[in-house]
DNA sequence: CGACTGCTTGATGTTGCTCAACGTGCGTGG
DNA sequence: CCACGCACGTTGAGCAACATCAAGCAGTCG
């Protein structure tokens, strides 16, 4: 799983620390740096799996990874993780232990650092803590949104907020390539791999969307907003 | 909604002082004995709405309230909580709004504490922020357990975990009386009411539990584990 | 007493899963 | 180099799960 272990650059001069590192001081970004191990992943790697201790806080530097829960037979996609952004989960303050598996969607390589280094500065630097506890907030707002667009919406709808999750959050472009795979997909909206597939077929024989092969394109927004809002 | 106003206790003698408070110095707790409101709800009433601003920090003093989300044309309700518990959303390190409703399922009383106070302690004392974010993250792990419930299983399998969350976390005792109606149960599990009737008369037909108005009794525990687990 | 609300049950239609078959690209080993 | 296995993608048919609709019933409140 680990190809190769660097210390090339130094936490003082990387972009992670944009988002709740900004709050960090210098000589804070410092002990992070010292404790920090920089792995790469190839694609389909895991990073951890659910139940197994959680000994690091992960910050994705590279790549594309997915963090998915475990359930009776089949995964539910929670998020896609693109850099700079970082994974922490819920287990860190209760018992040390993933909730949820992660693994490598693309090539990645990402940074793992000491969680008790992390909890010592969240007790020491209010700012920091506010960051943090803002970010597991937004988090928690996300999972809402998942929630009921799960529950609630039926397949096309749900088809639509994935298909809009990827363009404005993940690859950040209207005609984009999947590097996630049917499974991938149908993982991150709750049904069948053969249920999403007949989805994007209908939308591509309406004209909603182009597709060929992996690269998606959105033709028409409004009506592909609508689906997602009446479910 | 607000019936009457009242001051009766106060903080330091409040069994509110369990759980994440107990870490606050009497002085601190004090502070939250001064910007605090209790107020008592009818059945039925509405504490505060999805969307709303979110002045205040909930403890829930008497009674058993709900919070749900407001969704596509039915309700998901996301916990039951009953005294002592914490309403506190993500949307006060956000945006200060509420991202679900919450209403009284009996008669209840709740005490309000000023949000600002609250993270002006979480900023001051390490001790008490790490216990806020241990319980929020508790919360998210309980979320996932949900959604998992939710998206993964059938409706026997769904009504399983309800039955054993209201026997085991919120009624703490086994011939219990539900104070919560059938659509409740229904949005508890994410499925039509009809359906969540239908099931329950399935248990009651099969031995598994036993029914009379609101008073439900496990009496195949072991199945009834069974049939969580399988789905 | 009538209107209303919540509960219950049956009939019916739709949704979405499963299974099975087939195509395609890719890597591996002979 | 080709043959083969394997993973992924695609499509269709059948079926189980679940929602919706409609009707009836009991309790309750004005």
């Amino acid at each position: 799983m680990i190809n190769k272990i660097q210390h090339s650059t130094n936490c003082g001069d990387c972009n992670c620390k944009t988002s709740i590192f900004k709050s960090l001081h210098p000589f804070e970004l410092e002990l992070i740096n010292q404790a920090r191990v920089q792995v790469n992943y190839k694609a389909g790697e895991i990073i951890f799996k659910q139940g197994t201790p959680s000994p690091h806080f992960v910050c994705v530097t590279s790549g594309l990874a997915k963090i998915y829960i475990e359930g009776y037979g089949k995964n539910l996609i929670l998020a896609l993780v693109k850099p700079v952004d970082y994974i922490f989960g819920p287990g860190i303050y209760v018992d040390n232990r993933h909730y949820y598996s992660a693994s490598a969607v693309e090539d990645s390589s990402a940074c793992l650092v000491d969680v008790n280094i992390f909890k010592k500065l969240i007790r020491e630097n209010p700012d920091f803590a506010d960051e943090f506890i803002k970010r597991v907030s937004l988090q928690s707002i996300f999972n809402f949104d998942q929630v009921i667009s799960l529950t609630q919406k039926q397949m096309h709808g749900r088809i639509a907020d994935v298909i809009f999750y990827l363009a404005e959050k993940i690859y950040c472009q209207n005609p984009f390539v999947m590097t996630i795979s049917r499974q991938d997909l149908a993982d991150l909206s709750g049904m069948s791999k053969e249920s999403a597939i007949r989805i994007l077929k209908e939308f591509r024989e309406e004209g909603i969307l182009s597709l060929q092969g992996n690269t998606l394109e959105i033709l028409n927004i409004k009506q592909l907003r609508q689906i997602s809002e009446t479910g």
